[in-house]
RNA sequence: GGCGCGUUCGUCUAUCGGUUAGGACGUUAGAUUCUCAAUCUAGCAAGAGGGGUUCGAUUCCCCUACGCGCUACCA
């Protein structure tokens, strides 16, 4: 009975997981893990309008991809199965009948039309759009004839006109709202889905959860929720409201101003970790004031009440940085792993330049060449994706240059290569005192090799590179 | 419009009523250097406004302003 229950209810109309369920997830998977609990997905597919083929595959597949991994849901089945709300239509029946047995709902045969007129009605006439309960004062036997005439019904919530409905927020406190400003929400919709407001209590209560960690724009519908825990005889979970992730402009985290799917992120070449680890600033910040920390760490520090209240602007800068930091730390195994992955699974066409096929390879061969070149490249790469700018010189000739190229320095630095020992201490000295005698800053030269070889003035270290490009390689540029 | 939530550097944040208001990202300058990074050093930068409470408010309370969320048979 005290185990810690938590969730994430994902709908799936989206093509993938939003960042922002990435972030609840994330505290509801750390809260549960920090408390020997468990944490769980359950699908509320009951909007039929807007659901997306595949979202839900999608959602699990990112979660997954991040890490956080969950005891209970569609894909592996638990004891409060099936978890996804489509396939528990009986059971939502059943309880809003319940309600409106007890006198806690009633039917309604409104019609849109007539809704959407009193609506307008309402706000021409500056007054808060609410339904006008007209249905709550029909008859058992108006009510029953009109169900035999098969007409068209929901079942409403029946809130009280009067009192005060409070709730307990761990992240807030206590908030309360007005009995009478808060509408007689739809609990059943007449094709026979529950509402949100029905399926999440029916199926927090039935599924046991403990606790209900969710975004702030849920905290207006809460004493609805507050009120069917009520009606039902149900002991309400706790309550902890997050902050809303942000748009730079403050507005609420969106697609149209953002990426904001876990998958553009991926794409992008951002790891899971550096995600995960960025989320968890949000809001919060670890005890110590550490910025790098594993989900790990947050299990042990995590607590509630030390969220905050204020909603964090989702500052992609900072994201890159503290990418670049997992970057660093990654082992070179793992991180040639890491790169040949996300160039194999990335459309060619995103990449630009003198990036071809030949960066792609996923063989051993490809591999060793990687692992040569990771030492070059790491402390200069805050994405995987950066890979192809830094390092496609090594696979292929460059086909454009960012400048024309100087010849003079340009023949300084060949005559210097050509003769000399192919290792890094051996062409240094050759160059220098090849610039030397000609009256030339090693400098220059070394930025004309530099572009010659690779198209472009930045990059990797020049000399070190050659190294690994070979001596053929390196002249056979140099004559272009 | 109504209701709710919020307000510390540009951004993420620290602060058990007493601090030169600290750290991180970004940014600026410098060191290093074959470029760019990385690294190191230094700098710039904040308590929305007004009332209270208090010996003392960034911190507690109220008001205003501003921002955000909700206001659907969407979640």
């Amino acid at each position: 009975m005290n185990t810690v229950r938590t969730r994430i209810a994902p709908s799936p109309t989206g093509q993938d997981l939003h960042i922002g369920n990435a972030y609840t997830a994330l505290i509801n998977y750390v809260f549960a893990v920090s408390h020997g609990g468990q944490f769980l997905i359950r699908i509320e597919d009951t909007d039929r309008t807007r659901f997306v083929e595949g979202s839900e595959q999608r959602i699990l597949e990112s979660l997954k991809w991040l890490g956080i991994t969950h005891a209970e849901g569609p894909d592996v089945g638990g004891p409060f199965a099936p978890y996804r709300q489509s396939e528990r239509l009986e059971l939502y029946k059943k309880y809003a009948e319940e309600l409106v047995d007890t006198g806690h709902a009633y039917y309604c045969f409104c019609t849109a039309d007539r809704l959407s007129k009193m609506r307008k009605d309402q706000e021409a006439n500056h007054k808060p759009p609410m339904y006008d309960k007209k249905c709550r004062a029909n008859s058992k036997q108006q009510t029953a004839n009109s169900i035999k005439n098969g007409e068209k019904y929901v079942i409403r919530l029946n809130v009280p006109d009067e009192g005060v409905t409070t709730f307990h927020d761990e992240i807030r406190g206590d908030i309360s709202f007005e009995n009478k400003l808060i509408d007689d929400q739809v609990l059943l919709k007449s094709d026979g889905y529950p509402t949100y407001h029905l399926g999440v209590v029916v199926d927090d209560h039935l599924m046991e959860i403990s606790h209900i960690i969710r975004g702030e724009e849920w905290i207006s519908s809460t004493p609805k929720h507050i009120l069917l825990y009520q009606f039902f005889g149900w002991t309400p979970p706790v309550f902890a409201h997050m902050p809303l992730l942000r748009n730079p402009d403050k507005s609420k985290l969106s697609k149209r101003k953002n990426p904001v799917w876990v998958g553009d992120y991926k794409a992008k070449g951002f790891l899971p970790e550096a995600i995960l680890n960025y989320l968890a600033t949000m809001a919060w910040a670890h005890p110590e004031g550490k910025e790098i920390f594993s989900v790990l760490e947050m299990v042990r520090v995590l607590d509630l009440k030390s969220i905050q209240t204020t909603a964090p602007i989702f500052d992609v800068e900072k994201l890159r940085w503290m990418n670049g930091e997992y970057i660093r730390q990654t082992t070179d195994d793992t991180l040639v792993h890491l790169i040949t992955d996300f160039l194999s699974s990335r459309p060619l066409s995103r990449d630009p330049g003198i990036l071809d096929s030949r960066l792609r390879g996923n063989d051993k061969k490809n591999k060793e060449m990687v692992l040569k070149i990771l030492p070059l490249i790491r402390e200069r790469m805050k994405t995987l994706a950066e890979y192809g700018s830094l390092a496609g010189f090594f696979f292929a000739r460059p086909k454009e240059f960012e400048r024309p190229l100087k010849v003079a320095p340009l023949k300084v630095g060949g005559i210097a290569l050509q003769s000399c020992e192919w290792n890094h201490d051996a062409m240094e000295a050759a160059i220098r005192l090849e610039a030397e005698k000609a009256g030339m800053k090693a400098k220059d030269v070394f930025m004309e090799l530099r572009v010659a070889v690779t198209g472009k003035t930045v990059g990797p270290p020049l000399l070190e590179s050659l190294e690994i490009l070979g001596k053929e390689e390196t002249l056979m540029r140099l004559s272009l």
